[in-house]
DNA sequence: CCTCAATATGTAAGCGATTACATATAATGA
DNA sequence: TCATTATATGTAATCGCTTACATATTGAGG
């Protein structure tokens, strides 16, 4: 007689069908204890709970996948977890998970749709659920991929063209030219931009955008070396602005593609000499702790960053759940003025 | 005749032994030429190959964890990612795992010992191969969850006492101990805390010790008055500084348990019209982007957090590839000198 | 009492891989 | 050439659950 050896770790390890045979009835019925306990009797199902608590059986996450093809976690893409409002946002979006028995798998893409698109497929392979997706500008091959699993997504920070795909975001074009429309009012003319980097980066493109469109309104325009593109960081918006202000004619206020740019920038102006905001107005964008803690505090635009997290894994779960409602969700973006900003001298 | 009808996402969908058939192999051969395809002929391996990729087969996850035994999926538990030290570290973690086929599952702890153990519990029911952990204090019951799942598991952030569990951390007592030092040898004799909230935090309590051995080596003694707990913020450490700056005996150092509560120090020092160092100096913690570019700079120690993060991956990594060896690795911190500290005006 | 529907369990067939063991084939050495 | 090993495949038994369908039980209505 021939015993199969199989890993050590199966062995000793508790199954549902021990929890069966302990509390004297059918793996079935412990299944449903554990997953419509609405279909079990009081006394059975009591005595269900203690056989369970008795072997400290906990089920295995694998094997209920493989019945039940549904894992149970939910996978999000974003760029990168160093940026705080990423970190904030997937923070909030663990918290409103855990809360529902599923985990988060996180993966990033580092800005490329090219590895947005390979994580989305390991995503996948790992077995998630549904999907959490940063931006509205996605790798040709990603939708139909997840069209063809069936599996359902989300899109956030951004707004979908025609609607065509579910998201909860912002409005980055209308947020940038709202925040750009405030510095025309306060009288400014000539305004830079210091950018995120634009290549598929469909928030940053927006936002360039929106800042286009406002000028645009007024018959003015961008001047093409008043935009400056450097990654998100204190250091690049200092060296951007270095940029700025050696050149000829001088914007009388900077736009910073996040409140990170616009801080580099506030510091370049005040170690060259410029007082903000009487020499130089600069606006930040996301309204980052920091934002109201520099001196001047920074104007800025604020976006709820945990709010997005919490609704698009709300809309998630509600897929998950059967709902099949779409989402269209455009949060509001919030100018918050403080004192970085001011009318120009002149 | 009946038909079972299972759900939809099944049917459709390509599964091993449908490429098996297309390559006119067994399903072994398949799963060989995927797991190890040192053990498939280069002809067979080849023509498996061309039938996935016609198939579009994708390997499913739970299947191949059910009979595998193992999820391909690494859990880290943190505090919150909403401290950017953590959510570096993560990213870092995250960048080592994709490259060798795991997934990276994250909890947060808010801090709380009960809510890491009951984290730690959805972890594992949602199958995870290992788990990387924050801090060398946990509940009661962690250890032995894990030992009975003989799940590889490693600490971080701080060092183990006793060496009793891996880890890959800093010695927050000596680097504590350390910034205290450099204080005093600048002339300093009555140095303030702010510190974060120590309850069920090794580290923050660690890091109180630090100072107090520094101080009580030179027959000094941290006063009770001048131990601040707040939580991680700017906001928390400018209200903390108020309290100090509101006392009899005012110090004339502060350290601040990370560059958040030195920061807010720092400005609500400059806002009630002390001068920074000449007044008060100010010491943090962690180094963040921003230390060096307020004015003036933080002095701080600086934490390896990324190296922490990649090391305590490549440890698990090893772990779940046979390799057994224990892991004691004690990082560098190191004491970055810049303008917030100087001696103290007599 | 009896019928019929509703409710509570049980039975056992998958879910889609991995892998121990058996078998066939090729390579090696005497 | 033949026995003896490697090397390559195939066969089929799990892995530990979920769930469709069958069966048993209970209760209501006539």
């Amino acid at each position: 007689m021939k015993i199969r050896k199989r890993l050590q770790k199966s062995r000793n390890s508790i199954k549902l069908s021990d929890v069966a045979t302990l509390a004297g009835v059918s793996t079935a019925t412990v299944s449903r204890t554990l997953n419509s306990p609405d279909k079990v009797s009081k006394t059975i199902a009591h005595r269900v709970r203690e056989a369970i608590n008795e072997l400290g059986y906990v089920p295995d996450a694998a094997a209920r996948a493989l019945a039940s093809r549904r894992s149970r976690a939910i996978g999000a893409l974003i760029p990168t977890l160093s940026n705080p409002i990423f970190a904030d946002c997937i923070q909030s979006v663990e918290r409103h998970l855990e809360g529902h028995g599923y985990a988060l798998v996180v993966a990033s893409t580092d800005y490329m749709l090219n590895k947005e698109l390979r994580q989305a497929k390991a995503l996948l392979e790992h077995g998630i659920d549904a999907l959490m997706l940063t931006g509205s500008s996605h790798h040709a091959d990603l939708y139909p991929i997840l069209a063809g699993r069936k599996i359902p997504y989300v899109n956030t920070w951004a707004i979908t063209e025609n609607y065509s795909h579910p998201y909860v975001g912002i409005d980055n074009i209308d947020a940038a030219k709202r925040l750009t429309d405030y510095l025309l009012d306060l009288g400014h003319r000539s305004i830079a931009v210091i950018s995120g980097i634009s290549t598929e980066n469909d928030r940053v493109r927006d936002r360039a955008t929106g800042v286009r469109q406002a000028l645009n309104a007024r018959d003015r325009a961008l001047q093409p070396e008043h935009l400056i593109e450097r990654e998100y960081g204190i250091q690049q918006g200092r060296d951007a602005m270095r940029l700025l202000l050696a050149q000829v004619t001088l914007p009388s206020a900077v736009i910073g593609g996040n409140d990170l740019l616009a801080l580099g920038a506030l510091l370049e102006c005040q170690a060259q000499g410029l007082r903000v905001p009487s020499d130089m107005s600069i606006a930040g964008f996301d309204d980052l702790d920091l934002a109201s803690h520099v001196s001047p505090a920074l104007t800025t635009m604020r976006v709820p960053t945990s709010d997005m997290g919490r609704l698009a894994a709300d809309y998630l779960l509600n897929r998950l759940s059967g709902d099949n409602l779409k989402s269209e969700k455009t949060l509001d973006v919030e100018l918050i003025v403080r004192g970085s900003t001011a009318p120009p001298n002149k």
